[in-house]
DNA sequence: AGGCGATTTCTACAGTCCGTAGAACTATTT
DNA sequence: AAATAGTTCTACGGACTGTAGAAATCGCCT
């Protein structure tokens, strides 16, 4: 769904429709209004923000692809009540080279 | 839902009706086949896992509540392209107490 | 061994969310 | 003002969840 959001990252409206109509993705055309019925969707979700002024509306990705799916997992943390023991488990069950790459995080920038 | 799961770390069968009808909980009780459907839909999800010898079966969660959120940051984790990314912006979010705990995690034990 | 209560599985229904889209309404364009 | 482009409303099937009754089973008691 939002997948394909992420994609083109600048800002449209009825280009999706184009956009998703192309052979490397679905290949079938989908109607208009469906475009419109989930970016409203995904309005009220906040995960798109759209420009009603310009007249095909335009829409615009809340957050990125990477910023998204690190707001879920926040959200997911956000439910414990023990945060550490959550996080104590999550970096446990990552690889040598990603706690690498999270220690890099961390200190440097 | 299995918010009360992780609650009662032991293992259990009907118990569950009369836990979860505490007047701190829902105050109201359940239908025993309730419950057993649950906890169907829930071994079939792999969240639980039942022990079908002794004869009201017992169950137990497959993971801690905490391993369980680990689990579900994980699989969000794991559907992005850039992991690395994600990671960034993860971090990034986290308040500087937290990034410590994090920093201590990784080093530490 | 047959019956009976305890237990589990099957089936079901309402509610929500998603994908999809037609109908109806609104704003633009000519 | 009529035609056209764009948007909102309404709807429907499918999946998943909370809830539970009906039906099938299991295990024990006599």
């Amino acid at each position: 769904m939002d997948l394909l959001w992420a994609k083109g990252e600048t800002l449209s409206a009825y280009d999706l429709q184009a956009r998703l109509a192309e052979p490397a993705t679905t290949g079938r055309e989908l109607a208009a209004t469906t475009i419109l019925t989930v970016l409203s969707r995904l309005e009220k979700k906040n995960f798109v923000v759209r420009e009603r002024d310009s007249r095909p509306h335009r829409y615009r990705a809340a957050a990125g692809r990477e910023a998204h799916m690190a707001d879920l997992m926040h959200e997911v943390l956000g439910g414990a009540s023990n945060r550490t023991a959550v996080l104590e488990r999550f970096v446990g069950q990552v690889s040598a080279e990603e706690a690498e790459t999270l220690r890099r995080i961390l200190n440097g920038r």
